[in-house]
DNA sequence: CTGGATCCTCAACGATACTG
DNA sequence: CAGTATCGTTGAGGATCCAG
């Protein structure tokens, strides 16, 4: 039997629910380029809070994405680095945010023209 | 200026924040095969309701990604169907899905490795 | 520096009922 | 069939303080 993410009771629709996350895919997308310190992510991530954060990064240590080590000195250095499958993963959620930032022009001019729809008359 | 999606000011973070969507992800991959009616995709979706999916689709229509079509017929039909640009989308989200899919035995086995980390002793 | 623990708020969602 | 409207709940997330 496959797994199938569109049936309820499928674990695919934890693991979908989980890295189809904003901050996942934002996460995923900056340790693609090598490991991070915890508060060098939470720079590079506007907005993103500390608690968010430390969530975010447990579960995708959980789901085995990526490792946590640390470091024994004071104070304490933690790095977070992708794991093989993890790096599988991120080249995929890395291309939703390319796509959002390539296409960010037409979707804007496409809601500018669903909220003024039926406002304007066309040549009338 | 290049749109930036880990600047917490662009326009591109709602766009992400949206289709990084587990619902928008399935909604996309569903039509990607063809144009489906509202209680199709409803039927096809299971655990996703009624008032969620009406949500979902009018947001993925204000951006441009799929339309909307109404037929007068009685009881009105109604048609939702991917845009060129929501074809340009759906690829890569149903990359998401299709990688929850292949992977889900991996990250199960990490789950478990992570939930029982300290409980086992190997060998010892 | 790297978080855990707490409190609080607000918005998302399910359930239900109703309409063109 | 394809939704909208309303209500009630819950849990995600911000803010803050504290600790190893």
């Amino acid at each position: 039997m496959q797994p199938n993410a569109y049936t309820g009771a499928c674990p695919t629709r934890v693991v979908l629910d989980r890295i189809a996350d904003k901050w996942a895919v934002l996460i995923l997308g900056l340790l693609a380029e090598g490991p991070m310190r915890f508060n060098s992510l939470r720079r590079s991530i506007e907005r993103l809070s500390q608690k968010v954060l430390a969530q975010t990064l447990r579960r995708l240590e959980r789901d085995g994405l990526l490792t946590r080590t640390a470091f024994p000195t004071v104070p304490v250095t933690v790095e977070y680095a992708l794991t093989p499958l993890g790096r599988t993963l991120a080249e995929t959620v890395d291309a939703l945010r390319l796509w959002a930032e390539a296409h960010i022009t037409e979707v804007q001019a496409a809601q500018r023209a669903y909220d003024g729809r039926g406002l304007v008359m066309p040549d009338a």
